[in-house]
DNA sequence: GCCAACGTTGGC
DNA sequence: GCCAACGTTGGC
């Protein structure tokens, strides 16, 4: 079983879409990079996710989902009516990959951007390097369990 | 709203 | 294959 971290905009679909009806198998669909798609396709079912919200008032970790469906063609590269679609994309040779994930839990609160890129043995996450746009990532065993174990964010 | 950093596109 | 232009991301 491995760990990842996807963004999301809250707005868009944040962890409390998720929470609302934990039983709801959510596609996790609309990824247009091939970085982040590779990592979809290296997903197995029962992996970890934890869900980052970006571009919001409140910027972190919100929670964890898991994986209950592999990688397979994202319907939404073949919808004209879709914000995703691809008109380059071919069904016999579909371009990009979605995954099926379940609620699993929030984090309360929340592990802000602040707290990760202030405690030590994080610097190795993607989401912290300089510049980076990357939507899917790999989070190392190591890194997870810091993570998981931090104490309350500081006051400021 | 700003803007730096980035990935993609397309002309050559 | 190069690289400038462009559109997007995402924190601030």
């Amino acid at each position: 079983m491995a760990y990842w971290l996807v963004k999301t905009e809250p707005s868009e679909c944040g962890i409390d879409d998720f929470a609302r009806e934990p039983e709801r198998v959510i596609p996790w669909d609309g990824v247009r990079n091939y970085q982040a798609r590779n990592f979809l396709r290296a997903m197995t079912r029962g992996d970890r996710v934890f869900l980052y919200h970006s571009s919001c008032q409140h910027i972190g970790i919100a929670g964890i989902v898991r994986v209950v469906r592999e990688a397979y063609p994202d319907p939404t590269q073949f919808d004209p009516e879709s914000p995703y679609h691809d008109p380059k994309s071919r069904p016999d040779a579909p371009r990009w990959q979605a995954v099926d994930m379940v609620f699993e839990r929030k984090l309360q609160p929340l592990v802000t951007l602040d707290t990760i890129k202030n405690t030590g043995g994080l610097s190795g996450l993607a989401l912290i390097k300089r510049g980076n746009r990357l939507s899917v990532m790999p989070v190392s065993d190591a890194e997870w369990q810091i993570l998981m174990t931090l104490p309350a964010p500081p006051k400021m």
